[in-house]
DNA sequence: ACTCAGCCTTATATGCAAGA
DNA sequence: TCTTGCATATAAGGCTGAGT
């Protein structure tokens, strides 16, 4: 009871998945996630506002990716999952929607939810956590995973291993996998459901929630994670998550982060 | 140092017709 | 069935400059 939420600032950032238990900005206006998001407040409920509709009262929430939306805590604080939805089998996707709407599991999810952080972050330390491991903790099962078109795989891979500041254009992917720019374009949205230009931008936006806590010069940040200039990426950056850079770190004071080795690729770059 | 807005350029999204 | 190229709309990229 002694401690606060100071205390309990928690991120673990895998390569597909993230959790996040900390401070939910109050100004936050409407973002716009790559990621299938999970909200609940670690005690008593929140608002949340999909687009331009009424903002209705939650306990629990989940949000497919690129689907604008808000949410403010009453307490101020959020638990958050989130699930990079290119590998992630549609199906699967699908059922976890109706197992979140079905108000016979929500009391379980909650609990389980709620207890999440402790366990992640007992995982984590030393050992790295495996998208499995992190799915049966915080999901209570493991997703599956689609099955993607083997040249598109190679294209995902090849983007993750040059890391967050590359700018590789969809040509220059097309011309390793051996197809027309068109037809990889194409078939990276039929295959992953994401477009391969929110793809990229997602991404990126997400390899700043790494630096969040971290001091220096925003603009260096900036740099460092492939946007042009500091205008840019502030500009992206509330776009994407409905905050300010600047709001984003003061907010990650005293937050704790894990992440697997490749999510941390850009940490020191 | 950071945010914000405007403006032009360019890459990408998407549907379609057609070739292999 | 898979692939390509093309046409067109749209959003990101890149830049400038002003405000905080």
């Amino acid at each position: 009871m002694t401690a606060g939420i100071e205390d309990h600032k928690y991120m673990l950032v895998l390569d597909d998945r993230l959790f996040y238990r900390g401070l939910l900005g109050h100004r936050m206006k409407a973002r716009s996630l790559g990621a299938v998001s999970i909200y609940l407040a670690p005690e008593g409920g929140f608002r949340l506002k999909h687009g331009n509709g009424p903002w209705t009262r939650r306990e629990l929430a989940i949000v497919p990716p690129y689907v604008a939306h808000q949410a403010v805590s009453d307490c101020g604080s959020i638990i958050s999952v989130l699930i990079e939805p290119e590998r992630l089998d549609p199906a699967d996707m699908e059922r976890l929607f109706v197992e979140f709407g079905d108000p016979e599991r929500r009391a379980g999810l909650l609990a389980r939810l709620r207890a999440a952080a402790g366990r992640l972050s007992d995982g984590a330390r030393g050992a790295r956590m495996t998208t499995g491991a992190f799915d049966r903790i915080v999901l209570g099962r493991a997703l599956r995973e689609r099955s993607i078109d083997p040249r598109i795989e190679t294209a995902l891979v090849e983007m993750e291993g040059d890391g967050l500041e590359s700018q590789t254009l969809a040509a220059d992917l097309a011309g390793i996998i051996g197809l027309s720019s068109s037809r990889f374009l194409h078939l990276f949205k039929e295959q992953t459901g994401v477009s391969f230009r929110n793809h990229r931008m997602w991404r990126r936006a997400r390899g700043f929630l790494l630096h969040a806590n971290h001091s220096g010069s925003l603009t260096d940040v900036a740099l460092s994670l492939g946007y042009p200039d500091s205008s840019h990426f502030s500009h992206s950056i509330r776009k994407t998550f409905g905050l300010q850079p600047r709001s984003i770190r003061i907010g990650s004071r005293n937050l704790r982060v894990d992440s697997n080795a490749r999510a941390a690729v850009s940490l020191h770059a």
